[in-house]
DNA sequence: GCATTAT
DNA sequence: ATAATGCAACGCTTC
DNA sequence: GAAGCG
C-alpha cells in the first residue's frame, strides 16, 4: 500500500510514502516487488497492529494495490472511479453509477459502491486472480470507452479537465500495476475528514452524498448496520 | 514522525 | 540535552 | 520533455 501521512494533521505538510526507510516499525512488514531494472520494497500490513501503528505515523489515507502479497502480478480488483466534472448534479452521478454498474453485470462482473469522501463514487469489481495487469487493465480501459461510446452525453474517459465538463469521467487508470485507490474505511486528508465508506446499491438515493460519511458519525451507521453492505 | 546533525 | 534539518512517490496522459 | 493529474 501506499500512505499518505500527515505528522501535523491534514493542514500542516502531508506526503504519500511508498517505501518504509531502513528501521522498519515492528507491526508492518516490507516486501520485495519486482520493477523495471530494480527491486523496491513496500509497505505490507496485516493486522489491526499495524493500523494503529499507521496512527502513530500520522496516516490519513491508506492506498492500497489492486492485487495482493500472494499473487501479485495478477490483481484481484478492478476499481472505476467515477469522476463527475463541473456541472454535474448528485443524480446524474448516480445513474451514471448504475449504467456501470449495469455495464459489468451484462459482462459477467459484479461491482460494489463506496463514497469516495469527496464528489464521486469507487466501483470496487472483485475478478479471479488469473489475468495479469496488462490484460485487466486493457479490459477496464475498454469498459470506459465503450460506455463512452454509448452515452457520450454522460461519460467522458479524457482526462484532461477542459473535457469533463457536464461529464463524468470514468478514471479506469486506477487499474494500472503499481497504481492505488483509496481503501474502504480509509479517512481522506480533507475539511470534515470524510470516509470513504461501503454502501448497498440500493441505498445509493439522493440524500446519500459521496461526503455523506465521516469520522464524526460513521460510526453511527456501523453500528446501526445489521450486515456488510457488500 | 523520526533519524541525524549542529549547538 | 535540546534545537535544527532533511526526508518521507510515482506513473500515465496530454500537449 | 514538461505539465497536469490522481
Ligand atoms: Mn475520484
Ligand atoms: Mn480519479
Amino acid at each position: 500500500m501506499t500512505l499518505l501521512r500527515c505528522p501535523d494533521g491534514r493542514v500542516g505538510e502531508c506526503f504519500y510514502q511508498k517505501h518504509l526507510r531502513e528501521s522498519i516499525p515492528a507491526a508492518l512488514r516490507a516486501i520485495p516487488i519486482r520493477e523495471k531494472n530494480t527491486t523496491t520494497d513496500y509497505i505490507v500490513i496485516d493486522d489491526i497492529k499495524g493500523l494503529i501503528t499507521l496512527v502513530q505515523l500520522g496516516v490519513l489515507e491508506i492506498h492500497p494495490w489492486g492485487s495482493s502479497e500472494t499473487k501479485i502480478e495478477k490483481p484481484d480488483t478492478l476499481t472505476f472511479d467515477l469522476d463527475p466534472g463541473p456541472g454535474m448534479k448528485w443524480p446524474e452521478v448516480i445513474e451514471a453509477a448504475g449504467l456501470v454498474r449495469r455495464r459489468l453485470e451484462e459482462l459477467g462482473l459484479i461491482s460494489f459502491v463506496k463514497t469516495s469522501g469527496g464528489k464521486g463514487l469507487h466501483l470496487v469489481v472483485p475478478i479471479q486472480r488469473r489475468s495479469g495487469w496488462e490484460e485487466v487493465r486493457a479490459f477496464a480501459r475498454a469498459v470506459a470507452l465503450d460506455l463512452v461510446r454509448r452515452r457520450p452525453d454522460r461519460f467522458t474517459a479524457e482526462m484532461k479537465k477542459v473535457k469533463r465538463k457536464g461529464k463524468i469521467f470514468i478514471d479506469y487508470l486506477h487499474n494500472n500495476r503499481g497504481a492505488t485507490t483509496v481503501a474502504a474505511f480509509s479517512t481522506r486528508a480533507w475539511a470534515g475528514a470524510p470516509v470513504s465508506t461501503p454502501i448497498r446499491w440500493d441505498e445509493l438515493t439522493w440524500g446519500l452524498t459521496p461526503d455523506r460519511y465521516r469520522i464524526d458519525n460513521l460510526p453511527r451507521r456501523l453500528a446501526a448496520l445489521k450486515s456488510d453492505p457488500w
